[in-house]
DNA sequence: TTCATTGTTGAACACTGTGTTCGGTATCGG
DNA sequence: CCGATACCGAACACAGTGTTCAACAATGAA
């Protein structure tokens, strides 16, 4: 359960789209959710502790790279995490913003880069790679994927399916992996 | 002139790499700079403002879209940037590290679009996008170059000469381009 | 030199926000 | 009804911001 938890959660969710991670005070917080001053750090350290817990409930289920199986196709999985972002657009808003700044963004970009690690590890190609390149290209494709979902949080773009964000998405990333891991993946092409 | 602006630069410049802009208060700054206060508040608004004034001197030469020349090969100009930003890598590094956020990291990114604007209207492939597909190629060139020097400048990679972070951003980023442009484009090949 | 201008100083202040403390109250299972 | 647990909110100490002001220093022109 947790009622007071969970209103002080919606609360900065709420808070955050309205004006912005920084410009929340927990004086806001409180006040929205309708609890005492004491009961908030009851609860929590501070407000990022806060945003914290709120991150935490996007948690990417089914992802799990154990579960892939090898000849799957390569990056197959991207759709299934836009899709997945998409159905929780509001809370990734709120806290993966460029507002809400480095705190969350650290930690969704460390999780997807173990994801492509898995990835880059269980085609053959990266073999070749030594844990130089190996690093470069893993945040290649995971910096051009936050990127993307930025993009996708846009007013302006939020109507789009995730399907045509992830066609976007692959129509530009996978070329350039194709081109250093000196595979051959399916391209698609327009955009 | 200007001895105390210059000291009241110098001095957040030192401090940001020292524990990161948010941890940098205003009286810090003053002590290290041996400023008194209000001399302070009588040259900038505050720290952001400070902060924007160091941008300010990063401004990139030498890279406007009116003196590229109808034939100069596509992206031509990546080197030159990169270039231009490793020489300014202290800087760069306090402004536009993760921690000074969002502030410097806009304008910056603002700037780079412009470039990337400029170049894709100059090339005759980008006459076939509309402006909704132009604008997502637009935010991963810039998005992934700014990706790249984010990660030039950590401490590891802070060695490596500008010609094999451009040749890895070309690498990777290029073929992407190419493809959905429907153009050839010279790629480097391996990392 | 004298005088005015311009830049600088630092103490004092009001203000906003944080995180803690504590006595008191509400709720609820047993 | 009891006691445990959660919650309340006022009060407080603290840190940091941005302003104000009277006084001081440096410069340079007449």
């Amino acid at each position: 359960m947790g009622k007071t938890r969970k209103a002080l959660k919606e609360a900065l969710t709420d808070l955050i789209l309205e004006k912005g991670y920084e410009g929340v005070t927990v004086q806001d917080i409180i006040d929205r959710a309708d609890v005492g001053r004491s009961t908030f750090y009851a609860h929590f350290i501070d407000k990022d502790d806060l945003l914290m817990a709120i991150l935490a409930d996007l948690e990417m289920p089914g992802l799990d790279p154990s579960s892939w199986k090898p000849d799957d196709p390569a990056f197959g999985w991207t759709l299934a995490l836009f899709r997945h972002f998409g159905s929780v657009k509001r809370l990734f808003k709120a806290v993966a913003s460029s507002q809400s700044g480095s705190v969350a963004r650290r930690e969704t970009t460390a999780r997807l880069e173990k994801l492509a690690q898995a990835e880059l590890s269980r085609l053959k190609a990266a073999r070749k790679l030594d844990a130089f390149r190996l690093e470069t290209i893993v945040r290649f494709v995971v910096g051009t994927f936050i990127g993307f979902m930025d993009w996708w949080m846009r007013e302006e773009n939020e109507h789009l399916p995730a399907e045509q964000v992830d066609h976007a998405y692959r129509s530009l990333v996978l070329p350039g992996l194709a081109n250093v891991l000196e595979l051959e993946l399916e391209l698609p092409k327009s955009l």
